[in-house]
DNA sequence: CTGAGTGTTCTTCG
DNA sequence: ACGAAGAACACTCA
């Protein structure tokens, strides 16, 4: 689930749910999640205020009252759930923070590949992380020289969150597909004209799935989604030319296109 | 029971 | 030093 438009989603929900909040209690059940000490994590935050919101691709950036930085990364299967004070603890919740309003904000994630950090800045979180830009406002000629010098194939470099932040696997295939890429080219292989393509239809994939809240129901029928079998539909045939979409491994990530209209380079 | 899964990070090798 | 490739991580659900 978590790829940009998903953390877009989180993001906008913390800010309807928790925004202006104070902590009142931390209870981490899960310290595998949690990279700072889960006492120093405890006595950073509670007491403090959310104060703001920021997003780099994948990752959430909430401001503290004193001025520091918590980092919600969601792995693969992470979310937050904001819940009534007499509710149920939510199953796979690995930390909850007790809202002075009385309500909880649950970090859920039952495979535990998502990460709670605490830092110093927005800016400092990029640097670590070796990020660029979020996706959303990644210029055309960073995401040209990002790609220029790399030789891998180009799914693989889509993932790397150091050439478009926010670019998770189906968006990495959505965009090959739509700009008509193979995914095993080359990255410094691809023409002037094939990057600026893919440029262009990674800002239309990635507003319209914001737009959507991620919900991939609503997609248009275009999009190669509705191929991988997510819906409770059937396995679409390509919304190009009605053939079967193949599935390969590439990275060793799932890898979904179409043999026909993403044809090798010569 | 086996396998696949939306992500990141570390290691190894060149 | 850096890029490429692959494994590891941890756990659920089909």
């Amino acid at each position: 689930m978590p790829e940009l438009p998903e953390v877009e989603s989180y993001r906008r929900y913390f800010e309807a749910t928790a925004l202006h909040q104070t902590v009142r209690e931390v209870e981490v059940l899960d310290s595998k999640v949690v990279k700072v000490d889960p006492d120093y994590l405890r006595q950073q935050l509670v007491g403090q205020r959310f104060t703001g919101t920021d997003r780099i691709g994948k990752y959430l950036f909430v401001h503290l009252s004193s001025g520091r930085v918590l980092l919600l990364h969601f792995g693969m299967t992470g979310e937050l759930a904001h819940y009534a004070p007499t509710a149920e603890l939510p199953r796979f919740t690995r930390v909850r923070f007790g809202l002075a309003n009385g309500y909880h904000l649950a970090f859920v994630d039952p495979r535990k590949f998502g990460r709670i950090e605490l830092g110093d800045s927005v800016p400092q979180f990029q640097a670590a992380k070796g990020l660029s830009a979020d996706a959303l406002k990644l210029p055309l000629d960073n995401f040209k020289a990002a790609l220029a010098k790399r030789m891998a194939p180009i799914k693989s470099v889509l993932l790397d969150q150091a050439v478009a932040a926010g670019v998770g696997n189906w968006i990495a295939d959505e965009m090959l597909f739509q700009a008509r890429v193979h995914p095993l080219r080359r990255a410094a292989h691809l023409t002037q004209a094939e990057t600026a393509g893919l440029h262009q239809v990674m800002l239309h994939i990635l507003e319209l799935a914001v737009a959507h809240e991620a919900y991939y129901r609503d997609f248009p029928p275009y999009f190669l989604l509705h191929s991988r079998g997510w819906t409770d539909a059937p396995i679409a045939p390509c919304p190009g030319c009605a053939g079967e979409v193949a599935k390969t491994e590439v990275g060793g990530r799932a890898t979904y296109f179409c043999p026909r209209c993403q044809p090798t380079a010569p």
